[in-house]
RNA sequence: UGCCUGGUGGUGUAAUGGUAGCACAUGGGUUUUUGGUACCUUUGGUCAGGGUUCGAAUCCUUGCCGGGCAACCA
């Protein structure tokens, strides 16, 4: 990890703390993570925890996780422990957790500093007004009528304000800064509104709620925070992140923009998510089709993987649109190195030993994976009848066909090697049986046949098979960009992404699986056991590369 | 038509005035008791024009294209 570190050239944000901690701007680091609870977490959040929490463990500095819980309307404690849990299992720990709520006093007692500099002022214009008075981005907005208030007349009514004298949407407390600047984050920001409701963490003490651009800056800047780093939809703001910070006299926390994360053939929005969720479209936030960490990790992607991808994917200025193949890829090479691998028959169809003696069996000893000589090993029984793939046999096979067809010899994993003697269709030329003689001198291990088959085929016992249900994920949607069609973007969702297998064969091993483990069914893909079903259910996490099926569209 | 910002293979991301590299994807091949893995290899790129320079992805300039900004959301 280190070498890796050593050899990889810096992204732009490295950039800039080598050169504060060179030029000794900074003695150490301070980051945050700010997630406001409104929400689950998703792989656009894993970039930015990777990407604060990385620098802060690689410059030797601290993390915070913030909780930016300003809008008590949308947030709750259910969303404050479920980030929590995402944060950790992706394997990172903060130095301190915050909220920006614990902060309100002090915002408070700020918005009162402004008003004696006669920086803000309290306007009871309706919100239609202000808009109105805001103007657009290529006309100059207008004064309010309130903007030139006393100071004395604003401390009054500001804490008329703190104090429950209003009614929702009556007056709200800007900044005084100019309504004709070009950036319309500068014509007299909101600071506070009013809302007569009930906080998860303080409950009624407050009925005034700071606006975003006047909570998080503050907060930054209460926490010593050194690099402020968002995404770039934030660029905008930092005139007025800076005008607070400046006008404040506070400790000046420095805001950097990148690029935030998207995923081909997905959405990430959390307005959207939220919608899959409460229409049903889709099996709560921890669904395996959606992006989000508590999604992905019932659906067996290992952390390390998305930790990967996010190292991979870069930190950049520029918009970016990351193929789903990458993320496919690391999970994929996680998982290699680490998933026990286990036979499963999705599609099974008989295949009968005719020469292998009726009702006996043999314990077959298999490698729990290849790749890791400490997996250690399992006992698998095979006998006279095997459930196989359909796939695995046809009748007219070409030439590169590795598998089953009459007369062509298979190796089945583990056991012995077959040849294939005939097979059985019922009236409307379903396959319903297969045949093969095996050849004694041929097992694993201590096969002295001579015999090189092309192919190799997993199978189960039929009389020791267990059976689960098995869930096969694809993409939840159609298009690429499935937010970016004409039509709402539900109506890109792929009537495919879920189709569920009722009753698969697995071998007998699998019975004592663990709920969350991973397992990848030889030749198949990888599979997590369901955690939250008591029954054997498999997730498919992602299917295996398929030189054949690509060689064959 | 205001302001901010960005354009490097299909997708990401490096090169910070000196050989355009890496990863994923793609095509081909070797190995293999997983058509997996591993390994080798092919294709393909600096938005366009002009300028500065011995030398430009990089600096200047003009243009083109993309993203963002008018929530009492964050």
């Amino acid at each position: 990890m280190s070498e890796e570190q050593a050899s990889r050239s810096l992204n732009f944000i490295e950039q800039i703390i080598e050169g504060d901690l060179s030029s000794k701007k900074h003695e150490t680091i301070v980051t945050r993570f700010p997630p406001e609870p409104n929400g689950y977490l998703h792989i656009g959040h894993a970039k930015s925890i990777c990407l604060n929490f990385g620098l802060a463990k690689q410059y030797k500095g601290k993390v915070n996780l913030r909780f930016d819980d300003t809008n008590p309307d949308k947030e709750s404690t259910e969303y404050v422990e479920s980030i929590k849990k995402d944060i950790e299992w992706l394997g990172f720990e903060w130095q301190k957790e915050c909220y920006t709520s614990d902060y309100f006093q002090q915002l408070y007692n700020w918005g009162i500093v402004l008003i004696k500099k006669g920086l803000a002022y309290v306007d009871h214009s309706s919100a239609e007004q202000i808009a109105q008075m805001k103007g657009t981005p290529t006309k100059a907005g207008t004064n309010s009528p309130y903007r030139e208030r006393s100071v004395d007349e604003n401390l009054a009514l500001f804490e008329q304000m703190k104090n429950g004298a209003f009614e929702n949407g009556t007056c709200v407390l800007r900044a005084k800064i100019d309504m004709s600047s070009p950036n319309m984050h500068l014509r007299d920001p909101l600071m506070y509104r009013i809302k007569h409701s009930t906080h998860h963490r303080t409950g009624d003490d407050w009925c005034i709620y700071p606006i975003y651009d006047w909570a998080h800056g503050q907060s930054d800047s209460i926490e010593n925070i050194t690099h402020s780093l968002c995404s770039l939809e934030f660029e905008i703001h930092r005139p007025l992140y800076n005008w607070f910070i400046e006008n404040l006299e506070i400790y000046p926390s420095r805001q950097i923009e990148f690029a935030r994360l998207n995923l081909d053939y997905t959405v990430m929005s959390k307005r959207k998510l939220l919608r899959l969720v409460e229409e049903n479209l889709v099996d709560g936030w921890d669904d395996p089709r959606l992006p989000t960490i508590s999604g992905m990790r019932r659906r067996g992607y290992p952390a390390a993987a998305i930790r990967t991808f996010c190292a991979k994917a870069g930190i950049a200025k520029r918009e970016n649109i990351i193929e789903l193949s990458l993320l496919e890829s690391c999970v994929r090479q996680e998982l290699n190195k680490t998933a026990l691998r286990a036979m499963a028959v999705l599609d099974p169809v008989k295949l009968i030993i005719t020469n292998y003696p009726e009702g006996q069996t043999e314990q077959l000893t298999a490698q729990n994976n290849p790749e890791d000589e400490q997996a250690g090993s399992r006992e698998i029984p095979f006998s006279k009848e095997l459930y196989i793939e359909r796939a695995d046999f046809l009748e007219d096979a070409p030439k590169k066909f590795f598998r089953l067809s009459v007369g062509r010899n298979v190796r089945l994993k583990h056991a012995y090697i077959i040849n294939c003697t005939g097979f059985k269709k019922d009236e409307e030329g379903n396959l319903l049986e297969v045949y093969a003689t095996y050849y004694k001198d041929s097992k694993s291990g201590q096969d002295v046949s001579g015999i090189k088959p092309k192919g190799t085929l997993h199978w189960v016992s039929t009389q020791h098979a267990q059976t689960a249900q098995v869930r096969q994920y694809d993409r939840l949607f159609m298009n690429q960009s499935p937010d970016q069609t004409e039509t709402d973007f539900i109506e890109n969702i792929n009537p495919d992404s879920l189709s569920i297998i009722d009753k698969a064969y697995i071998e007998p091993s699998l019975q004592k699986s663990k709920k969350g483990a991973v397992y990848q069914f030889m030749r198949i893909g990888y599979y997590a056991r369901d955690a939250k079903s008591d029954q054997l259910v498999f997730n498919r996490t992602v299917t295996l590369k398929d030189g054949w099926a690509k060689k064959n569209k």
